[in-house]
DNA sequence: GACTCCCGCCAAAGC
DNA sequence: GCTTTGGCGGGAGTC
């Protein structure tokens, strides 16, 4: 009483409420049941989504801090006449987003859109980390053989993937800076409707296209809970809360409902329509590095708080996780602040104005230590970059060793250059001046080089590579022994070509490429080369696999072992200890190799080219990895007609369906098998976004090896292929502009060589395929949506993220093989219509 | 009949 | 011991 007569806001609300009270027992007693009932606000007035807008309208997007951004639940409750439990639901999202954080009882701080972009971004690599894209592949996987039967085995194959997830009893995601307050609600944070919305909320940022069925959702969510209690009433129960979720994401304008055609139905889901999210650069950068609107310097984190973020610095989750070292000191110090503040139904007008100054007031001292960070590794990387020039000119005199590089006719297409692009074990020609870099790869084995385009734009990233992972043919007796060489050391390379995705927790993926440890320039890489004409043994590339996954394995251990370093020069020392360790091993991995490649060679293997053309009999694959290491974008053109050898072994219909992958690529051993990845594509940079082509183990034949293949999946999903023998310059020239390798109205010259380039492909149904379309759509935040929308899903990419492939080989028996670790689901359609 | 999701019970946590 | 918070599932409304 005393405190509703010391407040006119209480009395005033106190007044509302017997008003409407006194108001719904009139309209009760004066109506009868049905109108009563009528009068009442249907079901979708009432619903989450529809309150939740009306919950938004009450607040800026973004508050400026000298506004009242307090919430106070009762009132908000009564105003929008719900319950409160709603607007619990409500909050609880909201919270998940960082767009509130719980002050006291009843009262929270509004934050509006500020924290978004970090938190998203935080989010996104958290469910990187939490590999969210194997998960979801795996249950896509499983929905497609209809092996999803809940039964043990199958429950013990998922916890099997979903346990090999440290994360998988992941706790809330914190912002830095808003940790105290989120603290205080974690204690259900187990089955937190924060939490799952945050794990909804990474589903959708690590998964492409972003679309994310009800189901698949569910299922990971209960994956990550209690795998043994998968029943139907846990999954109904997931679904609800998804839905719950999802009304409140959609009022946020973050995600929009779909519905997904497949051949089993019609299904619900949600698409991603928000801000889209930059992979991760650093976790310091994350304020600077978002592509959405970045939150002004002086929002509502304490400066304390961001102070002591800067200055120390961790590596990976602790940034966003508590420590739990750290939740008694911050639970006793949540504890004062609740004693302080606790007093939620008192007016606090004058005292949240005190808070709100101080919570204002411009944190720029707490930027220094990140200033100076940045400028000291400005400096460092021009240093790099400097010594990065001068090894790049030794590369460049390498190039011109007879042995490694083939001297092809330099076409005028194919113009020298200034700077080297590619390491010279591939026989690689400068990038030209030209849009359009061709260079020459000499394919020793069959005999037949290939010109192969490179978008000026890929063609530096090419150096960075390891030539570690060298193209190496291998017959295909024993190709089922090759697997991928590493999946580990795959995912990492693909990882880091196309969109510079950074998701590996492997320290020195965050360090410039010239940094990387394992970089050991040509002498290896020489070697590599010579590997790449003898090496046939399958034992040979077991070892050396195992051998690299001990490295990444011990090292990752290593470090994960380790406390995280507490300050940069501490984070520079393990990295040069990482880096110096590393090195080590891997020098000893390239002697072993070595020393089994001499021993192989006094085997009496031929290095000869024209010997080994006659052993090519025995069909041939390549490790895959090397040829994406040295590869990311391009096109490869045979210079010449593959007429000779084990090519007679191709019936013309072989050529012509070498393009649809599903049967004619795998269902024989093909002898000279390139295996040409989609990241290439991406790589060419057609759209990145929404409904890209996804990475996909593309095996070309020499002989029908062209522009064509890599183009779009469409192609793939072709099943009428047809080969154009001889197309003309002309022809060459469109399929090139029509990616977007050369300018309109650029000619590739006729070279005589090249004019007899076989092409199988078909521009045409490229164009019209609806995911083309989609890739010619011009990325916006958010996006519009198109209606009805037709995803193809393809599901060859292994779990690491969009520039993936998986391994897939041909073995000695003619079946196929796919590759350990990997993925192998065929293509399917999926239809995506809005409601 | 399937899909959605509101509603309110009730237990845990907080005060 | 009261209040706040929020997990949970029944079942009603909608398609």
């Amino acid at each position: 009483m005393l405190i509703s007569a010391a407040s006119p806001e209480i009395r005033s609300r106190e007044q509302r409420r017997e008003l409407s009270n006194t108001t719904s027992e009139v309209l009760q007693e004066h109506l009868s049941g049905d109108e009563y009932e009528k009068s009442q606000p249907s079901r979708k007035e009432k619903s989450l989504g529809l309150l939740c807008h009306k919950f938004l309208a009450r607040y800026p997007d973004y508050p400026s801090t000298a506004e009242n951004n307090y919430i106070c639940l009762d009132e908000v409750a009564e105003e929008l006449n719900v319950e409160r439990r709603r607007i619990y639901d409500i909050v609880n999202v909201l919270e998940s987003l960082h767009m509130v954080s719980r002050l006291a009882k009843n009262r929270y701080a509004w934050h509006g859109r500020h924290n978004l972009a970090k938190t998203l971004q935080a989010l996104k690599k958290v469910g990187e980390e939490n590999k969210y894209t194997q998960q979801i592949q795996m249950i896509k996987k499983r929905e497609y053989e209809h092996e999803f039967d809940f039964d043990g085995e199958r429950n013990e194959e998922m916890a099997r993937s979903f346990g090999s997830n440290e994360h998988s009893e992941m706790s809330f995601v914190e912002l830095p800076g808003m940790e105290f307050r989120a603290a205080s609600v974690n204690s259900r944070k187990d089955k937190s409707l924060r939490v799952m919305s945050q794990k909804f909320v990474m589903l959708f940022l690590v998964s492409t296209p972003q679309i994310v069925s009800l189901e698949v959702a569910a299922k990971i969510l209960i994956g990550e809970d209690q795998l043994e209690d998968l029943d139907k009433s846990k999954f109904k129960t997931k679904i609800r809360r998804l839905y719950d979720i999802a009304n409140v994401l959609s009022s946020l304008q973050l995600i929009k409902k779909v519905h997904v055609t497949e051949e089993r139905g019609r299904k619900p889901a949600f698409k991603w329509t928000g801000p889209e999210v930059l992979p991760n650069i650093q976790d310091t950068k994350l304020e600077t590095t978002s592509t959405v609107r970045p939150p002004p310097i002086s929002e509502s984190i304490p400066s304390k708080e961001q102070c002591s973020k800067n200055l120390f610095p961790s590596q990976g989750k602790q940034n966003f996780t508590r420590h739990p070292s750290l939740i008694k000191l911050v639970k006793s110090i949540e504890n004062d602040r609740r004693k302080i503040q606790s007093a939620p139904t008192s007016p606090v007008k004058i005292s949240a104005n005190t808070d709100q100054n101080l919570s204002a007031f411009p944190s720029k001292m707490a930027q220094l230590p990140v200033i100076a960070k940045h400028q000291l590794e400005g400096q460092s990387k021009k240093a790099k970059e400097m010594k990065m020039k001068l090894s790049s000119s030794a590369l460049e005199c390498n190039l011109s060793s007879p042995e490694v590089v083939p001297k092809p006719e330099p076409p005028r297409i194919a113009a020298p250059s200034q700077q080297p692009a590619l390491t010279q074990p591939l026989g690689v020609c400068p990038p030209s001046h030209s849009p359009v870099s061709p260079v020459i790869l000499p394919h020793t084995h069959s005999g037949v080089s290939y010109a192969i385009y490179l978008h000026p734009s890929q063609a530096h990233t090419v150096t960075t590579y390891r030539p570690s992972f060298m193209l190496q043919p291998l017959p295909c007796a024993d190709v089922t022994g090759i697997k991928s060489i590493n999946s580990n050391v795959l995912n990492k390379i693909t990882t880091e070509e196309g969109d510079n995705q950074i998701a590996t927790a492997d320290p020195t993926e965050s360090l410039p490429a010239n940094e990387r440890p394992t970089v050991k320039s040509e002498p290896s890489s020489q070697r590599c080369l010579k590997r790449s004409q003898a090496l046939q043994a399958k034992n040979l590339i077991k070892r050396y696999r195992s051998d690299e996954e001990s490295v990444d394995t011990s090292l990752g251990e290593s470090i994960k072992n380790e406390r995280p370093p507490s300050s940069s020069s501490q984070i520079n020392h393990k990295v040069d200890n990482f880096q110096k360790e590393r090195q080590n091993k891997t020098e000893t991995l390239d002697q072993n190799m070595a020393s089994c490649y001499d021993q192989h060679k006094r085997e009496d293997i031929p290095e000869d080219e024209d010997k080994i053309k006659t052993k090519q009999d025995i069909p041939v694959a390549f490790a895959i990895p090397a040829f994406q290491t040295f590869f990311p974008s391009g096109y490869l053109i045979p210079l010449t007609q593959c007429t000779h050898g084990n090519k007679a072994g191709f019936s013309n219909k072989e050529k012509a369906g070498i393009c649809s992958l599903q049967h004619t690529t795998y269902s024989s051993p093909i002898a000279g098998v390139i295996p040409v990845t989609a990241s290439e594509l991406k790589a060419v940079n057609i759209k990145k976004k929404a409904f890209q082509i996804t990475p996909l183990n593309i095996m070309l034949s020499p002989t029908s090896v062209a522009a064509a293949p890599v183009l779009s999946n469409s192609c793939l999903n072709s099943s009428n292929t047809s080969s154009a023998q001889n197309p003309s310059s002309s022809v060459l020239s469109f399929t090139l502009q029509h990616v977007g390798l050369i300018p309109a109205g650029v000619q590739v010259p006729a070279n005589p060589v090249l004019r007899h380039m076989p092409v199988s492909s078909q521009p045409e149904s490229v164009s019209h395929s609806a995911e083309n379309k989609n890739l010619q759509e011009k990325p916006s935040v958010p996006r519009e949506p198109q209606e009805p929308q037709t995803v193809t899903e393809n599901f060859f990419r292994t779990p690491g993220g969009p520039n993936t492939v998986s391994s897939l080989s041909a073995s000695s028996d003619g079946t196929d093989r796919i590759s350990e670790g990997t993925l192998y689901i065929p293509q399917r359609k999926l239809e995506v219509s809005e409601d």
